[in-house]
DNA sequence: AATGATTTTTAGAGTACCCTAAATATTTAT
DNA sequence: ATAAATATTTAGGGTACTCTAAAAATCATT
């Protein structure tokens, strides 16, 4: 079985792979993982025989697929937890992060059964993030963001790009959540940020960050 | 904050102090974590400037109070989270040991404190042993061994000695369970086996060893 | 193609655990 | 009270991780 600290490291490459095509570098898992940059070079030598992914000196590392479906299932796990979190203890989805991060390492598959049974087969976690399957197949969903969204076009709030506290925090202070409406009002040239009209009762101004950053369903007007 | 090895230690002499009165000594540690004696005079050697226990060479070691709130706390979390596994995600009560000595290390007061309201504050584990409240105090409990009632004595089941699988496996194959009904019709001379009515219908032979193990609260006849 | 900036690796060392074998202290039995 | 048995500690070493500082490789710019 695979230590805490292996399993970090291979969900660190899984997710910079992810979002940066191609293979993942030395800093940029020292940075995801909050480490040196040696400390990696030296860590990704002594994994390398374990057949989690590829690693070639100056060259990066990419996963290979045992290592893609370990990454795979522990993402499962954390968003599983973080939905049993929020869902069932009440917790909001600004608070869950850190407590899943510990959870995702408990080593039972019965339990993950159990567990996704129990809070009936989601398919997505507290922040709009896709739930893996137990095969380690994503359900994609029609996404926008907001930014992205014309003058008078409507939709709902699916998800959050980045799901750091201050964001959350920051939507929590306007009361905007999942399935929360909006309508575009206008878009202001001058600094790109938006009028919206909130589930059609309270006119909102957003920076363009935060328009950038939350996902939305259109409603087919 | 404690490591998962330290939280282990603990445990280990919180149980054994607790089971023998006095101090716990190497052997008995070592047994406990299935380790070597020599690893636990080494981690005691180190350990013993963090102010959790007292440790005299050769003399053994036994807790401060710090220790005794550090362990009292996670026998309250393993608790709970056994108690989770049991009445909310149905596992039974001889597969939940592993998963909650994973879950016991996860580091979050709220976490206990939400989990706790969510099961309802519960005093006793799927095992029948007391769960700490917050402050530390066990919830104590009239009961006796089911070996030591008398003839025609009656009362149920509320809770078992040691909690190993095959024990727990063993009363499931006889449907013996927490609040199961038990009568004695006869002690065997023999070998102090007993002749019992479970649940005022099946008529059975316990062997002296269950009896024992076996935790009962007497009716009054 | 050479220089400078950046990235990565190597070298050397530290901490927190674990081990076996040997030495020493304590307890038990005669 | 001594010998034998048992319990504990010490000595020496190993693995998995971490670090900083220095060396080497790669990339970016002219």
């Amino acid at each position: 079985m695979a230590s805490e600290t292996e399993e970090n490291y291979i969900k660190a490459i899984f997710k910079i792979t992810e979002k940066n095509q191609g293979a993942a570098n030395t800093n940029a898992i020292a940075a995801h993982l909050s480490t040196s940059a040696a400390s990696v070079t030296d860590m990704l030598k002594r994994l390398s025989s374990k057949d989690y992914f590829h690693y070639e000196k100056y060259k990066g590392v990419y996963l290979t697929s045992k290592g893609i479906e370990m990454a795979t299932q522990l993402i499962r796990k954390h968003r599983l937890w973080e939905v049993f979190l929020v869902d069932k203890l009440g917790f909001s989805w600004d608070q869950v992060h850190d407590i899943a991060e510990q959870l995702e390492h408990v080593d039972s598959d019965e339990l993950i059964i159990k567990l996704d049974a129990y809070l009936g087969h989601p398919k997505y976690d507290p922040h709009g993030d896709p739930i893996p399957n137990a095969e380690g197949k994503f359900t994609l969903r029609n996404q926008v963001t907001l930014q992205s969204l014309e003058k008078n076009e409507k939709g709902t709030v699916v998800g959050v790009r980045e799901n750091d506290t201050p964001f959350l925090q920051y939507l929590n202070h306007f009361n905007i959540k999942l399935g929360t409406k909006m309508q575009v009002l206008s878009h202001i040239d001058y600094d790109h940020s938006m009028k919206v009209l909130v589930d059609d009762t309270v006119e909102l101004l957003l920076s363009h960050k935060a328009c950038s950053n939350l996902f939305i369903k259109k409603t087919t007007l």
